[in-house]
DNA sequence: CCTCATTTTTAGATCAGTCTAATAATATTC
DNA sequence: GAATATTATTAGACTGATCTAAAAATGAGG
């Protein structure tokens, strides 16, 4: 039951940030590769090599050359510390300072790297212990547990009625559309239909008049969970042709 | 009238530090020169006459090599804008974070140069525009203007009543010492004798039973206000023995 | 299993901010 | 006003994070 290793290694805010970024990559049960690392940062995979290589010197993640990183016990837990002053931070920034949902992300990009354990710990208790970000996200816990999140992503769903959880994206721009046609987390819709060929989806918010019509990438980064009386998946137009397979889909990295 | 210059110059955290540390040896009075400047900052001198001779080039101060460094118009904007940044960020998390009046200073001393404008004008709004941070500093207004402050320093006050206006001091363990002793801004007290030689002043607070003895040293960062009735100077003991000298005060910095 | 495209690493450089040690300018004191 | 003490600057080097361009490893297709 040694305490080894619970010691608070401070490391910079660089650090910081690739800790972040692979623990990420891993969430999406990707192989956080130097390349994939390199575009998640902006900066050169050469970049990304040195610093892998340093970072497992540290001890903060297995690094195999032509393969990738891995976190260790260590980094992990400092890439979750991370990821909960982040969304503490959205959290109080929406909720006491009055931020929109759109304008969070970055400034919690900045402030979690400069606030103390103190203002982590007070803002926490001044918002009585969240659970969720502004954007539905998990904040884990103090200990650095996580709860799991198992919601549905919409860009799978079929028709049906639907309360949105979670909007996993950080664009402004695309936050505030989702805004202003009624699409926030807690928000009950209906999805009406899908066209085939990786088109659209035909959404209906609980308060809206006028459906939302939404690329199918876009409701790549909605997650969602099916209200209880689920209706009956219509008639389902049936496509045939294969060459559905190919189309569209390559959720992001375009 | 051209706005020229108005434009917001980003500069690195490292670059607002040297012209908060600038505007401060200005403020006092004292000429900035490069090894009063390494003091401040707590670097060694030559990175300070490299630094002088970049934000010379940066337009923001004047620098005469063997002399020292002056703000220019620009390089005080910005001086002024970190200073109502810093003392804001106190106030704000005194009051809405409930940190205590020590805890303040390191805390905003890292978030200054992290939060954005929009921040700190919310801030500003939540608090309803503070005119003092919670030492009793004067913090500048949006506009960059600056109420001024003529305080009387306690080192210089003789015996009377007074009120406590600000402290000038940083250093947490000195604060806390006052803090225990009941001496804040705001509070009243009376200065009932000062001890020849450089000796300690002996200070009654307004709510205390037991007199606190105060080096002259640490007089030194204690503003005050005279209250209206100014007391006679009292028959003031003389002691002959020099060991009073050398007996209590040295609050802080030992 | 050889070739070509992709991905990754290596090599060498840059930039900001810092240091120490040596030298030079200024100030002080007799 | 010369000698000494103080203060400042120059020179040269280091560290962390980054880059570009070249070389090397991996993996995919014929």
């Amino acid at each position: 039951m040694a305490v080894e290793s619970q010691r608070t290694t401070t490391v910079s805010s660089t650090v910081e940030d690739y800790l972040k970024v692979v623990l990420k990559i891993e969430d999406m049960k990707q192989r956080a590769s130097t390349s994939r690392v390199a575009r998640h940062l902006d900066v050169a995979d050469a970049t990304v090599t040195d610093m892998l290589r340093k970072l497992k010197k540290a001890g903060l993640l297995e690094y195999k050359p032509y393969y990738g990183a891995t976190l260790t016990r260590k980094g992990r837990r400092m890439a979750v510390r991370m990821l909960r002053r982040h969304r503490l931070l959205e959290m109080f920034l929406h909720q006491v300072l009055g931020y929109g949902w759109e304008q969070v992300h970055q400034e919690a990009e900045r402030l979690e790297h400069a606030v103390s354990d103190l203002f982590i710990s007070r803002i926490d208790a001044l918002l009585d212990y969240p659970a969720q970000d502004p954007h539905g996200e998990a904040i884990p816990d103090a200990r650095g547990f996580r709860q799991v999140e198992d919601d549905l992503c919409l860009a799978e769903a079929e028709p049906g009625s639907y309360i949105i959880r979670k909007v996993t994206n950080s664009d402004a721009e695309f936050l505030a559309y989702l805004d202003k046609v009624g699409l926030r987390p807690a928000i009950r819709f209906s999805l009406q239909e899908k066209a085939p060929f990786q088109g659209p989806l035909k959404l209906l918010p609980e308060a809206g008049r006028e459906p939302v019509y939404l690329g199918l990438e876009a409701s790549g980064s909605i997650f969602v969970m099916p209200l209880k009386k689920q209706r009956p998946p219509a008639p389902a137009p049936l496509p045939e042709d294969p060459a559905s397979r190919q189309a569209g889909a390559r959720p992001s990295r375009g």
